[in-house]
DNA sequence: ATAAAATAGTTGACAAAATCAACTATTTTA
DNA sequence: TAAAATAGTTGATTTTGTCAACTATTTTAT
C-alpha cells in the first residue's frame, strides 16, 4: 500500500471522524452516554440478545457493560430472563418504556442526520450515497 | 431529504463509525489520550497556534484543555509563550521531543490504517479513495 | 462421576476523561 | 476610564471506563 494512499485514507479518516462527532453529539443531549446508545440499539437490533453477544459485537468491558444494564433495568427499560438451558445466561429484552426510548433515540439521530446533511442536489444525495455504499462494499469484502 | 437516504446515510455512519473507532485504538496503547493526540497534532500542523485556537478547532472545554497542555509542557512536549502584543494569549510549540513524540503517533497511525485498509487491490484503492475524495467534496461545499 | 477449566455475569475499588463554575489577568469597547 | 469581553487557570465534581476478584453455572477431561 503506498504512502500516499495511506495519505488519503487518513485525510479522509479525519473529516469523516468531525462529522461523525458532531452526529454523536446528540446523544449528549440525550440522557444516554453513547455508549448506552449502542447498547440500547444492539437490544433493540436483536430479539433475542445476551450480555455476552454485546460484549463481543461492542468490545466494552463486561464490568462497565453490567452496570449500563442494571442501570437500564432500574430505569424500566429492559428485563433480563435467565436462559432455561443455561443459567449462567441472561436474555435481555426491551420493555414497551425501553422502546419508546430507542425510538426517540433514533428519531433524534435521524433527525440529525438530516440536519447535517441536508440542503444538498439530488444528484448530490445519489452520488454521495453511491459512494457511501462503494466504501462499505469494497472493506467489508476484506 | 428522503427517508431512505437518511437511513442509507445512518447505515454508512455506523459502518464507518467501528472502522474509525477501530483505528482510534491504536492511541489507546500510546501514553496519549484521543484528546491529547488531536492536542499535539494541532499544535504540529500549525506553526503558531494559541490555546484559544484549539478549543475552536476540537471544540474542547478550556480548562480541560489547559490541563493538557499543562501536562504537555511537564513532558517539555511544547513551550508556552506568552504574545508580546496581547498578554493574555500564548503561543505554542513543539519542543523537539514533542515532534519526536508526534512523529511516532503519526507513524503509528499510519501503521494502523496500512494494517486495516491493507490487502486490496489496486483497482479497490483507486476506486476507494475517489469515493472518499467525492464525499469529502459533496460534504465540504455545503 | 467428578475435579478442573471455561464461561457468563456481578461487584468494589479505582483511574481516566470530561465538565462546570469561579477566578486572574489582560485587552477592547463605549 | 469603567464596563465588557477575551484568554487562560484552577478547584471541585461528575461521568466514563478499567481492573481484578468474586459467584454461579456449564463444559471438558480423566
Amino acid at each position: 500500500m503506498k504512502q500516499e494512499q495511506i495519505e488519503d485514507i487518513r485525510n479522509f479518516n479525519r473529516f469523516y471522524s468531525k462529522v461523525i462527532g458532531l452526529l454523536d453529539k446528540t446523544y449528549l443531549n440525550s440522557a444516554y452516554s453513547i455508549a448506552e446508545v449502542r447498547v440500547i440499539c444492539e437490544i433493540s437490533c436483536h430479539s433475542t440478545v445476551t450480555a455476552n453477544d454485546i460484549l463481543t459485537t461492542l468490545g466494552l468491558d463486561k464490568g462497565y457493560l453490567s452496570r449500563i444494564l442494571k442501570s437500564f433495568e432500574k430505569k424500566k427499560l429492559i428485563t433480563k430472563e435467565r436462559s432455561a438451558t443455561d443459567g449462567r445466561v441472561m436474555y435481555l429484552k426491551l420493555t414497551q418504556l425501553g422502546r419508546l426510548e430507542f425510538e426517540k433515540l433514533d428519531k433524534g439521530a435521524a433527525s440529525q442526520v438530516n440536519q447535517a446533511f441536508g440542503g444538498l442536489s439530488e444528484a448530490d444525495y445519489n452520488t454521495l450515497i453511491e459512494s457511501m455504499k462503494t466504501i462499505k462494499t469494497i472493506l467489508i469484502k476484506k
